[in-house]
DNA sequence: GTTAGCATGTAAGGAGTTACATGATTTT
DNA sequence: AAAATCATGTAACTCCTTACATGCTAAC
C-alpha cells in the first residue's frame, strides 16, 4: 500500500500537471522548488518515481522520449488520471499535515492551483503553529536564572526572531489574502 | 562499529558535560537547546542512550538515580573518561559537517566550550556555505522568464531573505569574535 | 479516584542519504 | 582524447518518528 505522503510524491505531481518531464530535469526544478534549503538527491527521486509508476499514479510517455536529438533515452513520465486525482486530493487537504515545516514550503509552492478558502487555512494554521512555538521559546528564555552562556542565549534570540519573521510573512500573506487580491485564480464575485 | 555522528550524541555528550541528568530532563534540555524547531522524542533518546552507554561513553550514576525523593526509579547518566575524550574530538573537528543545517545549530550551542579558532572556522564555514547557496537561488530568480507564478515566487523570496539575514547574522557574529569580546569563556564585563 | 505529568522503554517503519555502478553526449 | 555534464538506477544505511506498552506519583 505504502502511500508516500512526503514532500517528493507532492512535488512530483504539481511539477508533472503542469508538464511532463523525465528524471534529471525533474529533480532540478524540484530543488528549485524547495529552495536553498532541503535538495533532494537522485536516490530518492528515482526509486519515489518507480513506485508511483507502480501506483499508477504516472506513466511515462514514450513518444516524448525518443523525438528530440540524439540524447540518451531520457524516460518523460507524464501524471495520469488517477494521478491528477490524487494531486487534487492532496491540494483540498488544508489540515495539520499542510502546517508542518517539511511540506509547508510545497504545499505553497502550488498555492496557485489550490482553492483560495485552503490557502487561507493553511496560512492560519502555520501561523498558529509557529506561534505555540514563540510562546514556549519565549518561557524558556524568560527564565534567565538558568545560567545560559552568552553563545546558547544568542542562539536562541536567533531561533526567537527567525520564528517570529516567519510570522509577519504569514501574517502580510493572509492580509492579501483576504483583500482579495492575490485571490482571483478564475473569478472574482465574492470578494469583501 | 556503529559510530554515530548526529546532531543527538553531541548534544548529549555536551549537556552532560555540565551535569550528570536523567533521560526525561535531557530530553527537555536538548529540545531548549535545539531551538523551537526540530524538536527530539524518546524513542530516538533513549535507544540513544542505550548504544551510547553500551559504547562505554556514558555510565550511570547509581548514587543519584535514588537519592532525591520518592520518585519513580530515574537513571542518572553521566560521561565517562572516553566520552569526554569523544566530546573534545567533536568541538574540534571544525570542518564542514560542523557547517551543515543540522549540526551547525548544536555546535553553536557548544561554542562557550570550543576553541576560540575553531569558532572562527565554523562561522566562516557556515557563512561561505550559505553564499553558494544564494548565488544559486539569486541565479534562478534572475532567469524570470521562466514563469512562475506569484507565490512560487514569493517563496523563493522568502527563502533567500532567509538566507541574506542568517549571512548578516554571521558577519556580526564574526566580527565579535575577531574583535575578541566573547573570546574569554570566564568573565564577561558587559551586563545588562 | 481519576486525570495529568513524570519516567522508561520497544517495534515497526518512513523518508531520505551516500556511495556505487553504468553509460551517452557535449565541451574544451 | 579528456573532462564535464547529462541521464538512470541500486544497495545499504542513518536518523528519526509514531504508536505502543508500562507503571509511578502528584494534584484536583
Amino acid at each position: 500500500m505504502s502511500r508516500r505522503t512526503g514532500v517528493l510524491e507532492l512535488a512530483v505531481l504539481g511539477l508533472l500537471h503542469e508538464s511532463p518531464l523525465h528524471g534529471y530535469e525533474l529533480r532540478k526544478r524540484v530543488n528549485a522548488l524547495l529552495g536553498p534549503l532541503r535538495a533532494i538527491s537522485y536516490g530518492s527521486l528515482y526509486p519515489c518515481l518507480k513506485e508511483m509508476l507502480a501506483t499508477g499514479l504516472l506513466s511515462t510517455d514514450e513518444s516524448a522520449s525518443k523525438a528530440g536529438t540524439g540524447r540518451r533515452s531520457r524516460i518523460v513520465y507524464k501524471l495520469t488520471a488517477e494521478g491528477k486525482e490524487r494531486l487534487q486530493e492532496q491540494l483540498a487537504e488544508g489540515g495539520p499535515a499542510a502546517w508542518e515545516d517539511e511540506s509547508f514550503g510545497v504545499r505553497f509552492a502550488f498555492f496557485a492551483q489550490t482553492d483560495a478558502e485552503v490557502r487561507l487555512r493553511i496560512l492560519e494554521g502555520r501561523r498558529s503553529r509557529l506561534e505555540e512555538r514563540r510562546e514556549k521559546a519565549t518561557g524558556g528564555l524568560s527564565r534567565t536564572r538558568e545560567k545560559l552562556d552568552r553563545y546558547t542565549l544568542e542562539l536562541q534570540r536567533h531561533g526567537l526572531e527567525s520564528v517570529e519573521r516567519e510570522v509577519r510573512w504569514l501574517n502580510e500573506l493572509i492580509a492579501t489574502e483576504r483583500s482579495g487580491v492575490a485571490a482571483r485564480p478564475r473569478r472574482t464575485t465574492k470578494n469583501a
